[in-house]
DNA sequence: TGTGAAAGATAGATAGC
DNA sequence: GCTATCTATCTTTCACA
């Protein structure tokens, strides 16, 4: 992981259709010498993978949510973070420093969808204490995957 | 945006290398039908770009701190957003409703990159209150997008 | 909008140096 | 790492549904 490759990985993270040879051209090393070192860095996992980043909103998910979490009494962590890991509405989730335990951000149609989302936390037992605070004006937007309905 | 088009920015969100005809054959449409699909979400923005997602760690960030702020009392919007924009270690910061205006999602080599970060938010007089907190496991992980050291 | 087919352009993969 | 070659894939275009 030199300098070539951090450069590389910006590029790509701009944009990774670009051809080997306009990056070939940045770093100043041919197409092939390029193509090796984007291999690498795939075999490693510096590069976990290629996707497309889409608007939500065009995808009917304009709601953003930031949802601070402590887990109910005596709910299991596994049970929990299985929960997490397959509802395509939380794009992220983070074991916090703090008194709350998770922070979850969510995807959602509607402020009506963001009631839903809770009230699937209390069914499912999860929820103890949360405070929740909603996205405004997205200042730095991060990359957006979509991970279905 | 039918439930086709979801398929596919779902299926590209996953993995954008995948031939059209593989895409084609898991929406059940032919190649150049898919093609023509992708051009029309690309040109209405629903697909923003196609970018390599990254490991933070690879890249040597392995801190991601959330931060809570208070704009200091006459600080410029408008100079914040500028700033926020500008530095690459911030990956997200969303305007939120609630006690802080806004979120900042970072990401930085180590602890002690996180303290000179808050006194560059210092220095630059952006800092009314703040309220910094860590994130430990990964639960669910969003996309990383690199934006340069 | 979609299909099928075919031509041409481009970029990725590979091998020898 | 470079150059050169080979091959897979994408792009464009057509006639037709």
């Amino acid at each position: 992981m030199d300098e070539i490759d951090r450069k590389l990985i910006e590029a790509l993270s701009e944009d990774a259709r670009q051809p080997l040879s306009a990056l070939g051209a940045a770093v100043g090393l041919s197409q092939s010498a390029v193509n090796e070192r984007i291999r690498r860095l795939t075999d490693r996992g510096a590069i976990r993978r290629v996707m497309a980043d889409s608007d939500p909103e065009a995808l009917g998910l304009p709601v953003l949510a930031f949802v601070w979490l402590a887990l109910a009494d005596g709910a299991s962590e596994a049970g929990f973070r299985a929960f997490a890991a397959a509802d395509p509405a939380i794009i992220a989730c983070h074991h916090v420093t703090g008194q709350w335990s998770y922070l979850l951000q969510v995807r959602l149609p509607s402020l009506a969808g963001v009631e839903l989302f809770l009230a699937a936390l209390k069914a499912g037992g999860w929820l103890g204490r949360s405070e929740t605070m909603l996205a405004l004006t997205e200042v730095v937007a991060p990359p957006f995957r979509y991970r279905g309905a």
